[in-house]
RNA sequence: GUGAGCGUAGCUCAGCCCGGUUAGAGCACUUGGCUGUGGCCCAAGCGGUCGGGGGUUCAAAUCCCCUCGCUCACCCCA
């Protein structure tokens, strides 16, 4: 038998109420808050992904799943959304000036060992605030992804709080970071595990990073990237800080926090359950500031933030925390029906009640009243109909409500109308 | 890429350590008890290449080797 691939899964009608009821709750809020959704392709060229994302990151190193195509271009799954969005942004021409929201909704790709929470195609839902520097916006993002967690019933969320800089604070900050892990009071602590020397030359800041106990005792002295920010990237800090502040929205500053994406600059947030089973596995959503990204990508010099929130993740977390989906109560209604001639009357009148918008379930071969009953019982309707040779030969249906085990004939040319009170 | 755990009925698992009749249980499903009335109860039935391959043995779900798959964790990430 032919099995699903490794880190895919299936979305079983059970559960796919509860995604379900994430997008419609999701989607309601984003449009409140000012967004209107993109749809992007789920492939791109792979170039899109190596100069955003950056070539150094494990993304682009390991994760992705590239190929050729029949003529020998190069073809990304996208791993991450904000890359085809900018992308979509620029070739879309959406109003240059204006400030740009949009959202999107989809399945990512990454080569990854799947575990609890992981997945090698997950979906993310995430948001882009396109054409403004204020920090303003920032707190406004931070805020509708906190808005839309909690509207699910999600409690006891960390904010995780940082500022990486702009590139001209980053390029002070490698430097001092350079200094303090070569120094000697680092050495004498013992030396970084491997992975951290390679990282010490590319991106030191990703140390941070690293789960290592040796590491981790050398992290806790190192300079912090506050002490190396511009006053330009502090002021916008402090700005972002006061915003949310004045939203009530409480933070926990992480001078450790680094995202693994190399386009962000400035803010840096993330969100985190701290309930999630997996310590490693527990930020819901993760977002900052791309300030660059858009002139990198060959348009104007264009400020903007963004996150992305994975869904796997939310639900995981709604799991956890017990969150009750509401379910839409309808009108639900079984057809039983006894004999091959009962059964061609009923297949013709489900048909029409189904066409005037009532839900309708029937037993597709001919099976015994007892058996029909028992799986109208299983699907949990409210009421069955049941329409023998006897009903048949007098132009009636039985109507039987399953809740108190009453019943009662309904003449064949009333039911549409009877129906329509339940 | 690294490490650990687990693969027996549709599902959850027992049996394996200590090899030995036809491999079990619960749930689910079908039928009957109740000839046209669901849920509860009782009974019967259906359902298994014991993940796959090889080896040891008179004999393997059970012991050994290889392999595949899944899960969890590390790295990293949503």
């Amino acid at each position: 038998m032919i099995k699903r691939l490794r880190g895919t899964y299936d979305v079983l009608p059970q559960d796919a109420i509860k995604w379900q009821y994430v997008e419609d709750v999701f989607s309601v809020i984003l449009e409140r808050y000012g967004y209107r959704e993109i749809r992007t392709p789920v492939i791109e060229e792979t170039s899109l992904f190596t100069r955003s994302i950056g070539e150094t990151t494990d993304i682009v190193t390991k994760e992705m799943y590239t190929f050729l195509d029949q003529k020998g271009r190069s073809i990304t799954l996208r791993p991450e959304g904000t890359a085809s969005v900018v992308r979509a942004f620029l070739e879309g021409s959406i109003s240059p000036d204006a400030l740009t929201k949009l959202y999107y909704w989809g399945d990512m790709f990454r080569y990854d060992r799947p575990q609890k929470g992981r997945y090698r195609e997950f979906c993310q839902v995430g948001v882009e605030a396109i054409g403004s520097a204020i920090p303003a916006l920032d707190a406004e993002v931070i805020s509708l992804a906190m808005c839309l967690l909690e509207t699910l019933g999600l409690k006891d969320l960390k904010l995780n709080l940082n500022s990486v800089g702009c590139v001209d604070c980053r390029r002070v900050y490698y430097e001092k970071l350079k200094d303090y892990f070569n120094s000697s009071t680092v050495v004498t602590m013992g030396k970084l595990c491997p992975t951290c020397q390679k990282r010490l030359e590319k991106n030191p800041m990703r140390i941070f990073d690293c789960k290592e106990e040796n590491c981790q005792r050398t992290i806790e002295k190192a300079p912090t990237i506050a002490e190396s920010l511009c006053s330009n990237c502090t002021l916008a800090f402090e700005n972002l800080k006061k915003y949310l502040s004045l939203l009530d929205i409480p933070f926990v500053l992480n001078t450790r926090l680094v995202r693994g994406l190399d386009y962000y600059t400035r803010t840096a947030f993330e969100i985190t359950y701290e309930k999630m089973g997996s310590p490693q596995q527990n930020a819901l959503a993760a977002g900052g500031r791309y300030d660059n990204l858009i002139q990198e990508l060959g348009g104007p010099p264009t400020p903007a933030i963004g996150f992305a929130m994975g869904m796997e993740r939310i639900l995981l977390a709604m799991e956890i925390a017990k969150v009750n989906i509401p379910t839409g109560k309808k009108v639900e209604i079984y057809f039983v029906s006894l004999g091959e001639v009962a059964f061609q009357e009923a297949f013709k009148i489900i048909d029409r009640l189904r066409r005037k918008g009532f839900y309708v379930y029937a037993t597709t071969s001919g099976r015994s009243l007892k058996s029909q009953l028992r799986e109208a019982d299983r699907l949990c309707v409210g009421y069955t109909l049941i329409l023998g040779g006897d009903e048949l030969s007098r132009r009636v249906v039985m109507l039987r409500d399953m809740e108190n085990s009453t019943q009662r004939e309904i003449p064949l040319k009333d039911l549409e109308d009877e129906l329509a009170k339940l």
